[in-house]
DNA sequence: AGCATTACCCGCACGC
DNA sequence: TGCGTGCGGGTAATGC
C-alpha cells in the first residue's frame, strides 16, 4: 500500500511512539526480509541500540539509532521498504505476533514494533551507510529541490513516456501507481506522453499536480485499499484510480484502463488526450 | 555504448 | 474452483 504519503503518515504516527525507545531484542521471522548483514549478524547489532528519530526518504522509512554502549562506534539506520502489502505496527509486547509478521522488535516500555508483510516484497537493511542504499534516489517531491524548472529539464533530458517515468525512482522518488495516475489527470497529460514534448507551461501545471496529489494523500493520511493499512482516507477522493467506468469528476466522461508498464492506469479519455 | 522498453519474477489474498 | 489482479521494484532480454 505504501507510497510517499501512506509512509509518511507511519513515520508522523510512529515518530513520537518510539523516539527514546530501546530495542531490546529482534524476532526475526523471515530471513530474506534482510539485505544486511546475516541475521545473526543483524539481532546482534540492533540489539541494545536506541531509536533516536525517524524520518522518511521517497518510500523508505528510516529509524536512526544510536547504540549505548559507551564507545561502541558506528551509528546505524534501520531502513524499512514496505513494497505493495508491508506494514509497521505499534503493540504490546505481551500480544502474539500476528500472521505474517517477519520482524518483531521489542523494545523498552513494553511495546513491540512488528513489521507485517503479507507478501513476503518488503525488506529491511540494517546499515551504518544509508546513502548505499538510497543514494541513487531522485529528488523529493516535496523538497525545494524539486521546481518546475527542474522538471521540464529533467523531463526533456529523456524521451520516456510520462507515466514510466514518473514512476521511475531514481527519476523522481515516492510516486507510485495511484499518485501518478492522479497527478496526470490532474494535470491533463496522457501517461504515454513522451517526456520531451512537455511543454513549460504543462511542466509547471505536473509539478503543481504532482505536489497537490502528494499532499492531499498526507492531508487525509493517505490511502487505504484492500485488506492492507488502515486509517486513511484519500481513496474516498480518488480521481481516476480504481474509477473506471465512472465519471470524470472534472467532464463527466466515463473513465478508462488500461496497461502501461504492466500496471494498471486510468484516465479520463477526455482530459487526457494523446496527441 | 547507452538508453529505453518489455517481460517476468517474487508470496499471498481477494473478488468475480 | 480457478483465474486475473495488485499501493513495488529488481533483473534480464530485447530494441533503438
Amino acid at each position: 500500500m505504501p507510497e510517499l504519503p501512506e509512509v509518511e503518515t507511519i513515520a508522523r504516527t510512529l515518530r513520537p511512539q518510539l523516539i527514546g525507545k530501546t530495542i531490546r531484542e529482534a524476532d526475526l521471522r523471515w530471513n530474506r526480509t534482510l539485505a544486511a548483514p546475516s541475521p545473526r549478524k543483524f539481532k546482534e547489532l540492533v540489539k541494545g541500540q536506541q531509536i533516536k528519530e525517524v524520518t522518511r526518504r521517497a518510500k523508505y522509512l528510516i529509524l536512526h539509532l544510536s547504540s549505548l554502549r559507551s564507545g561502541s562506534g558506528q551509528a546505524f539506520s534501520l531502513l524499512v521498504h514496505l513494497r505493495m502489502s508491508g506494514d509497521l505496527l505499534l503493540r504490546n509486547s505481551t500480544t502474539e505476533p500476528a500472521p505474517h509478521d517477519r520482524l518483531i522488535l521489542k523494545l523498552s516500555g513494553g511495546k513491540s514494533l512488528a513489521f507485517n508483510d503479507t507478501r513476503k516484497f518488503g525488506r529491511v537493511w540494517l546499515t551504518a551507510d544509508p546513502q548505499e542504499i538510497l543514494g541513487a534516489l531522485g529528488p523529493e517531491p516535496l523538497s525545494a529541490e524539486f521546481t518546475p524548472a527542474w522538471l521540464y529539464t529533467a523531463l526533456h533530458a529523456k524521451r520516456r513516456q510520462l507515466k514510466p517515468l514518473l514512476l521511475d525512482q531514481t527519476f523522481l522518488a515516492g510516486l507510485g501507481n495511484i499518485y501518478t495516475d492522479e497527478a496526470l489527470h490532474l494535470a491533463k497529460l496522457h501517461p504515454l506522453r513522451l517526456s520531451d514534448s512537455v511543454s513549460r507551461r504543462q511542466a509547471e501545471a505536473l509539478y503543481e499536480a504532482i505536489q497537490s496529489v502528494l499532499r492531499e494523500g498526507i492531508r487525509r493520511n493517505g490511502a487505504s485499499i484492500d485488506w492492507v493499512y488502515r486509517g486513511g482516507e484519500f481513496q474516498n477522493y480518488f480521481r481516476v484510480y480504481d474509477r473506471e467506468g465512472k465519471p470524470c469528476l472534472v467532464c463527466g466522461a466515463l473513465i478508462q484502463k488500461f496497461v502501461v508498464g504492466q500496471r494498471g492506469t486510468h484516465i479520463c479519455p477526455n482530459c487526457q488526450v494523446l496527441k
